[in-house]
DNA sequence: CCTACCGATCGGTAGG
DNA sequence: CCTACCGATCGGTAGG
């Protein structure tokens, strides 16, 4: 066990993320991931207790990225509405860009998951969204934004960014933070030059 | 068989859209359907070849909605790239509300499709797809939009806009068409007022 | 980490 | 549209 080397359990999960993320969880079968990591079926569980536990630890643990990087940008800054969300713009595309499998997961797979942690997971992405949503409010009160609805327009932004795990290669020409800020830039203000 | 009453076939077609929706293809078995039907999981081939052929027909329907939609929008009219982009936008929001479940299964089952339908399908995305990057490439030579990449564009936009399916309601204070105006707007001037 | 195995469920067929 | 049934595969366990 070192630096160099996964735990034998975070390589088991590391290659149920990447099936996960090509064939759909309910499509990938215990005996695919064996397959991969060269190992029978049971021996995995050795490792893990179950294969939805496998699908609780990326989605919880994408959403503690999610959050984390959402108060380190946010906690304690106070500037416009638009400064706000740009902030939480680049911040949500640095947690996405940090694991783009473990997002692809994270975004299409959480409704396998069971009671209670389906019910938690969705407490906490309201939450998450929550934060998006009084941003813009304060912007629209303000008189900074043009006239939306909230929660349209919320959900509209968030699925604009929330594709970028599909294409974002870490050794591309832009950084996340760059990413970031021309998804940010662009949300602001438009796609036409004024 | 009437206008009134939708065929057996259609009825089976409509029950397994909302389950694929909702579940999941992967997650969806042949017996929940029949179950949601009133009926034997072995009555159900009566009407369909095979779950998979139900697929096919869901999300080749679609696509042919998407084509169609876009062709009325832009065939034969001639305007500014930015003129042209509103236009497509409101047709793919037309398209994606004439059946939001078809539409939601569309975009994230369609790669449970086996071949050869699977690379069809992708051809006639990137067909799709294409049309919308034409129009940004105009817009950029033209100097008509910011700086931007074109394949990063338009995956961006088509992301903000596929959401959709999941809060329309036909019954909404806004119909597609309205929809589709404001987010064209928001995607050309932006969401800061100007 | 393996062999051997479990009961449940899968998509689908035969024959009416 | 049903009963009866098929072989394959599923997630998971016992015991080493």
């Amino acid at each position: 066990m070192n630096g160099r080397v996964l735990s034998k359990k975070k390589q088991v999960e590391q290659t149920a993320t990447s099936l996960f993320q090509q064939r759909g969880y309910a499509a990938t079968s215990m005996r695919d991931m064996a397959q991969a990591l060269g190992i029978e079926a049971a021996s995995l569980y050795s490792h893990i207790r179950s294969k939805e536990e496998i699908l609780q630890n990326i989605c919880f643990r994408m959403a503690r990225l999610f959050f984390a990087a959402q108060d380190e940008a946010l906690s304690g800054f106070t500037g416009t509405a638009s400064e706000k969300l740009s902030r939480a713009i680049v911040a949500h595309i640095k947690a996405i860009t940090e694991d783009t499998s473990a997002s692809a997961v994270f975004f299409s797979e959480w409704r396998h998951l069971s009671e209670p942690h389906l019910s938690e997971f969705k407490e906490m992405q309201a939450r998450y969204e929550g934060t998006f949503r009084e941003i813009l409010h304060e912007g629209l009160g303000s008189g900074e934004f043009v006239d939306l609805d909230e929660k349209f327009a919320m959900l509209t932004i968030l699925s604009a960014l929330n594709w970028t795990h599909q294409w974002f290669k870490p050794s591309g020409r832009m950084s996340a933070e760059e990413i970031g800020q021309r998804l940010a830039d662009v949300i602001l203000n438009g796609l036409r030059k004024k």
